[in-house]
DNA sequence: CGCTGCCTTGACACGCCTCAACGAGCGTGG
DNA sequence: CCACGCTCGTTGAGGCGTGTCAAGGCAGCG
């Protein structure tokens, strides 16, 4: 199977046969971990960077009081902690959902990547933008959405996520996250979380069973919960603008 | 006085002279913006990239129903939309809460610094996570804390980062955000914004008055929301005047 | 089989929102 | 110099969305 890293970041920049090359070599070395483990935690300065290559992993922060905010899922092609590269200490943990496999990259090889290889430290740079808007985006779906479009929300980005790298098909996909999780992610109680998505199962919008998400009509659910992909950069670049 | 950008960036990264020197001609064009008034909205795909020299800006998205969500607050020394050097489209708004000057930067010239000036790359790395660092602390202000914590949090935040460019004095700063903007900052109501500000007022934690905000006792209000400054990267910097 | 996560449900409390009106500060023009 | 109009802040009353606490159900798994 081909590397999902190059996959992600070949729908936005040309590489050469070269570049392709170094980050096949950059990914040799991998690790697995088992679901729920922690891959990294708050306060670590470790001299690897990781990536998911397989499964599904989430950043997260922990509070004085025990709560949990999560703020990122991780699907296989993204970075965990590029940041410890660049800036050196971790400001939260990352965990493993699934199961996982990880490249194991040393730091100096990322900060070699990113002054040597000029397409891949954009391909880079693209990649990290995205992440920034994304968080964005979780910003909005926690301030100013609805409990149920926000659920909504992110069901279908996660969609589109998992579709860019196979891991889901038209319009279903193993969901990663627990009720709890959910929660977690948006704010809210789990309570919450279920009576909401009880709502939303109601409405027709969703069919969650055994971990499986089915978004019976998918352009209804972006619909409902007012999703704009543009967020998220999928497509290929288009020639230059005007301004 | 030494550029905001120079003087921001040196506190990771070492730059030649001759860095310094590319630096200030890049930031050589500068654009005056009166406050309120937008700098680039949603959708645009400029050809600049704008950096704010003087004043204060924000990010923000828009909802379908009105609402409107901030999604950060921009001093002098950072980039309004380094996105669009490399993603090409903006997915969010950006206005001025004060009258600001701008710096006005060719696209090309942002991609070719960051392939050409590896020190200048890597800061500009630093600087983007950074600020990734800070959405997914304003994602736990609003999912986590409460509303009292949550604005605590944010006055923290703004006095350390408008003391890193000498816009705030030891415990106090003018406050560019109206209890409007605060609400939509944190997801809330500006009714629930000016209650909430009267308990932190009755509880002695701060001064707000006259658009100006004072902390009496800095140790205490960061205490109080649960404040760790290690997100912001910030290089512990010495006020001039004291020794 | 009997755990043990995870999901589900009910009753109740409270934080925050909505609507609505009023007040304070301030630039502008008569 | 005062009247005006605008923005922003303040206050009250009532309702809803979510949180809390607590118990029970169900399915996967050793």
């Amino acid at each position: 199977m081909s590397n999902p890293l190059i996959r992600k970041l070949e729908a936005v920049v040309d590489f050469t046969d070269r570049d392709r090359a170094v980050l096949e070599q950059v990914c040799k070395s991998t690790q697995p971990i088992a679901a729920g483990r922690d891959i990294i935690r708050q306060g670590d300065r470790p001299n690897n960077v990781h990536l998911v290559l397989d499964g599904v992993a989430f950043r997260y922060k922990v509070m004085r009081n025990g709560g949990r905010q999560i703020v990122a899922v991780l699907v296989p092609g993204d970075f965990c902690d590029l940041h410890v590269a660049i800036l050196g200490e971790m400001d939260h943990s990352i965990g493993a959902l699934t199961p996982c496999t990880l490249a194991v990259i040393p730091r100096e090889t990322i900060l070699d990547l990113t002054e040597r290889h000029p397409r891949i430290n954009r391909a880079m740079w693209w990649a990290t933008l995205v992440d920034e808007g994304t968080l964005r985006e979780w910003l909005t779906n926690i301030g100013q959405r609805e409990a149920a479009e926000g659920l909504a929300h992110i069901f279908c980005e996660l969609l589109l996520r998992l579709q860019s790298v196979g891991a889901a098909d038209a319009n279903s996909y193993p969901m990663p996250l627990r009720q709890n999780d959910l929660a977690d992610v948006l704010g809210m109680t789990s309570v919450h979380v279920n009576r909401t998505l009880q709502a939303l199962r109601e409405a027709g919008l969703i069919v969650l069973e055994r971990r499986r998400l089915t978004i019976p009509d998918v352009d209804r659910l972006k619909e409902f919960c007012g999703f704009d992909p543009a967020y998220l950069h999928l497509r290929p670049r288009q020639p230059e603008a005007v301004g």
